[in-house]
DNA sequence: AGCACGCCGACT
DNA sequence: GTCGGCGTGCTC
């Protein structure tokens, strides 16, 4: 006798499926989410497969949740995510399954309605509740008390009275459904031409008959104020014309307020948000409405990519070529490349957006893998700001100090003219290194294979890496010499100085990650630059982002060579999008706006393509630089994230896997022969790159090698980080 | 992720 | 002599 055997997936790290007996009566199918005993309790789990067998000795599935079954496309990217970053099956399945901890059982809204009976006994509180209800709309009990100006008691009081009666209410929506023709501004010619372009890749068919598109991937290239999120706004409607739902990918900081105004201005209501903010049960509506179609377009960061779409027909990943979409800490993925692949799975059409896209997705759209649709102007015919080197080794800058003179004067001239200047350094605190003048001693991590980063403000030294932080000392550790230690190199806090003993009487903001007060007062903070209400402003690589300054007309980027000498082969290309971004900032207000470059090489190939605007000639550059150097064109590079709560078996590991003495063929491990150790959430971590001649199968290769490794102590995880190549 | 099992430091 | 620290391993 044969029963049927359901293969159950757990969310938690494991890579197999469980198998467990189907008791008899209960209906299961593929994606189901069922509950399950597991040792000593029960959990949820997802039905992965079903099969005949003799399971006589099987636990048995315990029952259904009221959860809608995951789709076979999902379940495909579970399978396909877990494969391609090495991640147990379980963990990746944990990702689409975040369920709400509490309250799955909606409780339903009631509303009242006037039921015409007049009131046994009449008072002023119980008068101002009647006649507002007399129009017979129903209310929620709250919203009438409110609107009447009197208590909720007053209102039960009513109800018991028969004056009111209660009726259920729909559950609340999540989200009202966007208004495609809400009126809006027009587009421009060039506007208009990239969205009919994007919206003929759009795979479901149009209402009105006509043929559909193909889908795939496009790249949607527009410069810094061009008017993109008008464009792919424009594809969005499209899809809600044609019925399918639409996902909007955005890196979290940039998932404002702000944007979502932006959207209700075009459609009339806000979107439904998906961010780590939303918790709970409003969580869950989006969930549910996502999975019954109810909900018609999301906007959310990159975990909004695991919700159980109903039936996905669009997906935009704005700001395609930001960091903030790798995940780095349990499964490690690239939200924009699973964007693509989920594109695929659904047959739904994906568009890239980004003023600065990544080498990648160039790569990509060269090849003819994504289609590109270009925007080379500004919106409204605002001019892209005029950038300038500023050729430090024929200026006259005094040790210690950082401001060119050329700078200082393009500052006045803006502050004179009523204008903003922002001053760029991608460095926090007041000095990235101290040493002592007497043994030489440099201040070094305990965890991690860094300097300690000297806060002034703070009186600390401090770890970016891991946070480690320690008080800075006044006499050196190592020597005992007192009042002896020295600031090597400027962060922002110590621009902030030299700007406020060159400019005293002007307002100075510092904008960097650490600011004192949290993010709140950040974004207050934020508010203020964009108000006006500050003469400089000095930033880290926060300021290059999100937050439109309209008053800002100089960007003076303070050093332009930081990042260009560092090992990682992507450093240059990190380097040019980060200082297009910035000095893109200027002028996108009414006023033109300039950009000057202070560096000691001017000549690099990186600032010589930000200063001529030429980003095709650099990337081209960039790809000759990186096949001269040795290392593989795009799509062919790897980082291992290797992790470990065991530091020396963490070491023992880099070390091992550095110089790892047998790679397959068409692997190198580049390196570095000491992998760089940080700590990260308790976790001893290194990267190492790795590189591949042929498209080679580097995962099934890493899962070899650590099969075939050491057994090594302290819970060991290996994450993958690949170029987007071959999954199209 | 939980939860048990197991092997070394301070307590009624 | 035990209580309990959390490191390690297992859950169909």
């Amino acid at each position: 006798m044969t029963a049927p055997i359901a293969d159950i997936l757990i969310p938690l790290a494991l890579d197999q499926a469980y198998s467990y007996a189907v008791p008899p009566g209960l209906p299961l199918r593929e994606g189901d989410v069922v509950q399950v005993p597991l040792g000593p309790r029960e959990t949820v789990g997802v039905v992965w497969g079903l099969r005949d067998g003799a399971g006589s000795n099987l636990r048995r599935v315990s029952g259904r949740i009221g959860v809608e079954a995951l789709s076979p496309a999902l379940r495909r990217l579970v399978e396909w995510i877990a494969r391609y970053t090495l991640a147990p099956k379980g963990s990746a399945l944990a990702m689409a399954l975040r369920l709400p901890e509490e309250s799955r059982t909606e409780t339903a809204r009631i509303g009242v309605r006037a039921t015409g009976m007049p009131p046994s006994r009449m008072t002023p509180a119980r008068g101002k509740v009647v006649a507002v209800a007399a129009d017979g709309v129903v209310r929620g009990k709250r919203a009438l008390s409110l609107e009447a100006g009197v208590s909720a008691s007053v209102v039960d009081g009513l109800i018991d009275d028969g004056v009111l009666e209660t009726v259920a209410l729909a559950p609340e929506r999540v989200a009202e459904p966007p208004d495609p023709d809400h009126p809006h501004d027009a587009l421009s010619g060039p506007q208009a031409e990239a969205a009919r372009a994007l919206v003929a890749t759009l795979t479901a068919p149009p209402p009105s008959g006509g043929t559909a598109g193909e889908g795939g991937v496009t790249l949607l290239e527009g410069v810094t104020g061009s008017g993109k999120t008008e464009v792919y706004f424009e594809v969005v409607a499209e899809a809600l014309r044609r019925g399918v739902q639409s996902l909007v990918l955005m890196p979290e900081i940039a998932l404002t307020a702000q944007f979502l105004d932006r959207f209700a201005r075009r459609f009339g209501v806000r979107p439904a948000a998906w961010h780590s903010g939303v918790g709970g049960r409003r969580r869950e509506r989006i969930r549910a409405g996502v999975a019954s179609g109810e909900v018609q377009v999301v906007v959310g960061a990159r975990s909004a990519l695991f919700l159980p779409f109903r039936s996905l027909g669009l997906i935009v990943v704005d700001e395609e070529h930001e960091g903030a979409y790798k995940q780095d800490d349990g499964v490690c993925y690239h939200a924009r490349d699973m964007a693509v692949v989920r594109g695929k799975l659904e047959n739904a059409a994906v568009v890239l957006a980004s003023a600065t896209p990544s080498i990648e997705t160039r790569v990509n759209a060269e090849r003819g893998r994504y289609r590109r649709v270009a925007m080379p102007e500004r919106f409204g015919g605002r001019r892209l700001p005029e950038i300038r080197a500023i050729d430090m080794r024929a200026e006259k800058v005094p040790r210690g100090r950082y401001l060119s003179p050329s700078l200082v004067s393009a500052i006045a001239e803006t502050n004179a003219r009523g204008e903003q200047a922002l001053l760029f350094l991608n460095r926090r605190g007041y000095a990235p290194l101290t040493l002592c003048r007497a043994c030489g001693h440099r201040y070094q991590c305990p965890n991690c294979s860094t300097w300690l980063v000297e806060h002034r403000f703070r009186r600390a030294l401090v770890c970016h890496h891991c946070g480690h932080a320690e008080r800075r000392p006044e006499a050196c550790t190592e020597c005992g010499t007192f009042d002896n230690l020295t600031a090597c190199g400027p962060g922002v806090e110590r621009i902030a100085e030299e700007v406020a003993a060159t400019f005293p009487d002007k307002r100075v903001i510092v904008l960097s990650s650490d600011f004192p007060g949290g993010a709140e007062r950040l974004r207050a903070e934020l508010q203020t630059v964009a108000e006006g209400g500050c003469d400089i402003v000095v930033g880290t690589q926060l300021v290059a982002k999100g937050h439109n300054f309209p008053h800002l007309t100089l960007v003076g980027v303070l050093d332009a060579d930081i990042g260009l000498t560092s090992g990682d082969p992507r450093a240059a290309e990190r380097t040019f999008q980060l200082l297009q971004q910035v000095t893109g900032r200027a002028g996108r207000g009414e006023k033109p706006g300039r950009a000057l470059v202070q560096t000691y090489q001017p000549e690099h190939p990186v600032i010589a393509a930000l200063i001529s605007g030429d980003a095709e000639r650099f990337y081209a550059e960039e790809t000759a630089a990186r096949e001269v150097a040795g290392l593989p064109p795009f799509g062919r590079l790897a980082a291992l994230v290797i992790s470990c709560t065991d530091r020396e078996a963490a070491e023992a590991h880099g070390r091992a896997l550095a110089r790892v003495a047998e790679p397959p063929p068409g692997v190198m491990v580049l390196g570095p022969a000491e992998a760089p150790l940080a700590l990260v959430r308790g976790r001893y971590r290194f990267r190492l790159l790795v590189k591949t001649e042929r498209e080679i199968d580097i995962q099934s290769y890493l899962r070899d090698w650590l099969a075939r490794g050491p057994k090594v102590r302290g819970n060991l995880r290996v994450g993958i980080d690949v170029d987007p190549q071959s999954f199209l």
